[in-house]
DNA sequence: TATAACATGTAACAAGTTACATGATTTC
DNA sequence: GAAATCATGTAACTTGTTACATGTTATA
């Protein structure tokens, strides 16, 4: 749903057609979010079904333009209620990189040592990204989530560091 | 790819049938994987066709018994490979948490202090099964998951009590 | 003999991605 | 007139879930 969320707070802040929907979220979202162009046409239908949204064949500049899109009374309830739930949710799903970890004792140790060294270097990548965002200052939304996903990569930096830093320590008692 | 890993990894520690598969993860793994029990059939029947598991109608003391599966060399071989697929890996998805955050102003600080509040309290309530989880001893595997995911709900937790905070505050100005 | 536990699946659906189709307008 | 960009979609596929169907054996 948080996909939908993110639709309709784009319509919220303006009326807008498919395309420049997705050209909004490849050009300044494309770390917040991977929708997939379909998806986001295919999701403006299906708010516009629901009543969530209106669809008026309209015109931009001098452009061919097609269907805009603006939120309705309902969508910006619906707005709401999503964002509530989205707030108040805490993702209890493990990520994909824990299950490997539990296995991890049927690898080498200076095999894992070289996965775990290359997962830190694409965090640190990921971290210097984020800390390139500039301040959005239009709210203060976008900038918390960005201090948030700083600090959540932070902490998976940190864990990784002491963890690989144990695993060498463990690697060298063996060799004794 | 991870739920394949996972299933993978238990066959290597022990030929299984599916029920059994299902069995541990919902008892031992409830935290960890979701994954259900068709998903799980499902997966064993694949890795019986790609040829890294065999499956054998096999008996197991005087039960009914039906299909037991057993890794193959082929299936050890994508077992490695996963893993350090997944060791490797810094998962980028941003977690739809994050998506709502974007959007905090759209909504009354008050009731985005109630949502985070509740958000907080599930996020502590997670922290602590974590913590009850008892140490594992065989391999350290699963043990250093359980501390990465210690560490990323503390991380989680201390933001959010620090963004609480900060909301706090800027009501008070805001009143003023 | 009813019911719980054991054991395996299928069919329908849901969400999303990929790759492709289509056509109009600008710009070179 | 060719290529880039604007604009919207469809069809096939992937992954996973839900709900249901089926049948056996142990147990109360």
């Amino acid at each position: 749903m948080e996909r939908e969320l993110l639709i309709l707070g784009l319509l919220k802040a303006q009326s807008q057609h498919g395309y420049k929907i997705n050209e909004f979220i490849e050009k300044n979202l494309g770390r917040v979010s991977n929708m997939k162009k379909a998806t986001a046409y295919a999701i403006l239908k299906r708010l516009a079904k629901e009543g969530y949204a209106e669809s008026s064949p309209g015109r931009e500049g001098n452009r061919p333009a097609r269907f805009v899109y603006s939120i309705t009374e309902k969508g910006e309830m619906r707005f709401k209620q999503l964002l509530r739930e989205g707030l108040s949710s805490a993702d209890e799903t493990i990520p994909a990189e824990e299950i490997s970890l539990m296995f991890l004792d049927h690898l080498p140790v200076r095999d894992v040592l070289a996965c775990l060294t290359a997962r830190l270097s694409k965090i640190e990548r990921t971290l210097d990204a984020y800390r390139n965002v500039p301040k959005h200052g239009n709210g203060m939304g976008v900038d918390l989530a960005v201090s948030r996903r700083i600090r959540m990569c932070e902490a998976n930096r940190d864990w990784l560091i002491e963890t690989i830093d144990f695993l060498k320590k463990q690697a060298e008692l063996d060799s004794n």
